[in-house]
DNA sequence: TTGAATGCAAAGTTTTTGCAATATA
DNA sequence: TATATTGCAAAAACTTTGCATTCAA
């Protein structure tokens, strides 16, 4: 979603559009890191040396109110935010900790199996995966 | 398992066995409710008014190592904790917060073509689903 | 007896909140 | 101009750490 397309859906819920907030989406919009609240605010210091942390965090409550991110809890202290809101499983490196989208997968028949077995009116899931990396792979196969 | 076994395996793995530690264990193991560490904390208050929560922490982290709990983040500030350590998809009411367990569904064939499609070599993996519980469900059907 | 564990309090992290100054509409 | 937002600092929530006392082996 561009800077347009935010601009307007912010207005429509009745957020008003701050350069904050649109900077914000941008680094969320233009990163598959899934960065963590710290990891945007400093991504933003260099352009926006005066962004608060606070900022970061009350900007992503309203950019999850009106969809445009998911949060992630892939284990660790802290939340991670994903600008791609489609249902998609994550991998976690237990080595150097990046988190990466997982695509190309049907899980319907899995999750409908879940449906079937639940007495809960399901509304949402997440899928995490741990293991290690390529890159943190072929480091470790050169350690010898 | 019950306090025998993980007495051994206690002593086994060169852990200390103590009043405290057994206790944790045994309100994980006889629980589904997936207490975080607080709700632990509290539960032991009657019978073990001298514990202190940096027990309860100290403990599980132990417990983690020796393979007896599994961690979960269900989405919420604190981690959760179960003694069943099968791995097997939970569900969180976002209504009441109660975390359930999800039995009898084989997720073998989905976790397969994860495999094939990430190149991560993968060791774990923890599906949380969310969702209304049925008694929310009809606590809501009763308002009108 | 001796090293490990407990429990307290202090500190560390992450996230939230209050409020005066500022910017949006 | 009026109200929402920012940014700072303080607070809150969760977890970890240091250390003297106590306990398990």
């Amino acid at each position: 979603m561009d800077a347009k397309e935010v601009t307007a859906l912010l207005r429509e819920k009745g957020f008003k559009v701050t350069p904050q907030r649109l900077a914000i989406y941008n680094v969320l919009s233009n990163t598959t890191e899934h960065p963590s609240a710290e990891m945007i605010f400093s991504k933003l210091q260099e352009f926006y040396p005066t962004m608060s942390l606070a900022t970061v965090y009350k900007t992503i409550e309203i950019l999850k109110e009106i969809e445009l991110v998911q949060i992630l809890n892939v284990g660790e202290e802290s939340f991670r935010y994903d600008a791609n809101t489609d249902t998609h499983p994550h991998v976690r490196c237990l080595v150097c900790n990046r988190v990466d989208d997982i695509y190309g997968v049907d899980e319907s028949a899995y999750v409908n199996q879940i449906s079937e077995k639940t007495a809960y009116r399901l509304s949402g899931q997440q899928f995490y995966f741990y293991g290690v990396c390529p890159e943190c792979q072929s480091k470790a196969g050169k350690m010898h």
